[in-house]
DNA sequence: CTGAAAGCGCTTACAG
DNA sequence: CTGAAAGCGCTTACAG
């Protein structure tokens, strides 16, 4: 109550401020901050002049109360430490703010039962919506769900009619990933991390595809299945990989960045040098890969366009009203090309590393 | 009445429901939620079995309203992507929510004008409390400081009498690096990121003090300015270093993981072996350091007792009310040995890879 | 230890 | 195009 008190001293201004200068009933500084049509010219200048010179800004705990909104919106992903998330996590964070919204990050740690939970919605606070980076969800959960918070759910897999997904054409990507391999000249080109038996993973498809185009046979021997996306995953498949083939590869195709990384220390502890006798490609471009030897070549998604889809999807949802179709949206990527596969020193002009 | 209470079904269980099935007022609903003291226990039970009964959750925009407050506090840091930071702010978050409180994330990009700004409060909302993870701060703006929201700032800088701090005894961290590097016999320890004119710059002091005691003179030529915390500049400088100096150093304290990565390429690039030739300490102990070749001995803050400590200050700050003077705490740190300095494959223990 | 009631700062049918 | 008024779901002096 103090609060209240000293805070009206303070005279952070209200709505009624507002309205009270501009010479104008509440109604009508609330339509224009909300940007409805039908404002006169004239008042609509007198109300953004009055909200000038007081520094109104919402109170936005009122806002949503009268809205029956919490005005918060949550981002589920496995773990927010990983460099791919947080980027992720920023450009949603950014997006979000000019929607007035606040973005709760959860983690799951990629944990089956935490991204069902999440799914039903079990936060602490009531959510307006959900964007979830899963793991393991299927498109069984999602049709068990009895929440109906909109979501829209971001990632690798797809969920068909499931479920809003939005996300890079992980086959065109894996597909240019591997052609660029195939461009510098490599015949034996591994994937670790790809599951050859299963035929829904985008990316082991558009390694199947790239080189099947190319003429070139799939070889099993050349392929490795993982249990996480992890560096040492990455580093006990590829020293599998090299201990069984009669041959050592002279590619690589990694599903991630981190794979990438341990691949990378697997070919180096068994004398084989990077790109020299094996040229490597990632996929996240996650920051990391710039500060290494040798740096990383990989595929990098637009996560701007990502957060941006993503929220918009949230938005229609939430004023549309209307259950439209799941929607799978597609956005952009693009091949970032250094050391790994194309030499010590060759890219002089890859040199955005963050700030810090 | 059963009638009624099934009416309410349809929305979401609010206070009042509470009140009603339990047979009492919603003041008492209140105080039992908000751990009141002075309510007598069978009530209390009868109060918290309706509670469970229909899964009330607390409209945080209603409570924040009528508290007057936000309910939001704000976490300013250089940039969310960098793996430290990250951490950081799930730790944030998870201690947050405890509380019943969001968590804005604010990227400054390390840039002064960005800290200084979010030291006045412009964020697109009114918020609680501030946590701040300066670059550029200094005293100077915190003292002109005009804005009066609880604030308590993190980083490797304290700042005296103007402000509550929380962070790890950076003199002791670094002098427990070149401990480390002194007992596994280094005679020409380097630093990389030191200013060695900055007698304010803890790392730098921490690194001479544990050269002094060790009875080993300071040498200038070992040291080497950075302008940013980036692999890059950590590789440049250590090529310099390498450059000038008439005998490579035999270790390498650098004043973060990220420099320290830089710092290995370079020596890498050089035709010296890590750790054979040079061992090498960084500082932060990012996931990279894990997935790396060597892999990365380093300095590893207590980022949970970190984040507890802080929100612990924010709210102290909210509820006493009482301007206490500015406190300087610590927490935890320790030393995790890995490859960069007790070579290849010496330690299989350490394997808490992210799970992703 | 508990109740009745005012108030937090917005939005939104409902009139005009 | 604009106003007066009810209501969102809580907290909190103020009484009892």
């Amino acid at each position: 109550m103090t609060d209240v008190v000293q805070d009206r001293k303070a005279g952070r201004p209200r709505l009624t401020d507002v309205a009270e200068i501009a010479g104008v009933s509440m109604k009508t500084v609330s339509n224009v901050i909300n940007g409805y049509q039908h404002v006169a010219p004239r008042t609509r200048e007198r109300v953004l002049a009055a909200v000038e010179e007081v520094g109104y800004r919402p109170n936005l705990s009122a806002r949503n109360l009268a809205r029956g909104r919490s005005g918060v919106i949550a981002l589920v992903v496995p773990q927010l430490e990983m460099p791919y998330f947080s980027a992720l996590a920023g450009r949603v964070i950014e997006r979000a703010e000019a929607r007035g919204w606040f973005v709760l990050i959860h983690e799951t740690g990629g944990v089956l039962a935490a991204e069902r939970a999440a799914l039903e919605g079990s936060f602490p606070q009531r959510i307006d919506g959900l964007i979830v980076s899963a793991r393991r969800l299927s498109v069984d959960d999602l049709q068990v769900r009895k929440d109906h918070t909109p979501l829209v759910l971001l990632g690798e897999h797809g969920y068909g009619e499931a479920a809003h997904h939005v996300a890079i054409d992980n086959v065109a990507a894996a597909r240019t990933a591997v052609d660029h391999l195939l461009g510098l000249g490599c015949r034996r080109v591994a994937m670790i991390g790809g599951d050859p038996d299963d035929t829904g993973d985008p990316r082991m498809r558009g390694y199947v595809e790239a080189l099947e185009h190319a003429g070139i046979g799939v070889d099993r021997n050349l392929m490795r299945r993982i249990t996480t996306n992890s560096g040492e995953e990455g580093e006990r498949a590829t020293r599998d990989l090299l201990a069984q083939a009669a041959e050592p590869p002279d590619g690589v195709f990694a599903v991630t960045d981190w794979v990438a990384l341990g691949a990378i220390r697997a070919l180096h502890l068994a004398g084989l040098h990077v790109p020299g006798d094996v040229a490597v490609v990632g996929f996240d471009d996650i920051p990391y890969g710039r500060a290494v030897t040798p740096s990383l070549t990989t595929i990098s998604p637009d996560r701007t366009a990502i957060a941006e889809l993503a929220l918009g999807m949230l938005e229609a949802q939430l004023s549309g009203g209307t259950l439209a179709d799941p929607v799978d949206q597609n956005v952009p990527f693009h091949l970032v090309v250094r050391e790994s596969t194309a030499g010590i020193g060759s890219a002089p002009g890859e040199s955005q590393e963050p700030v810090a």
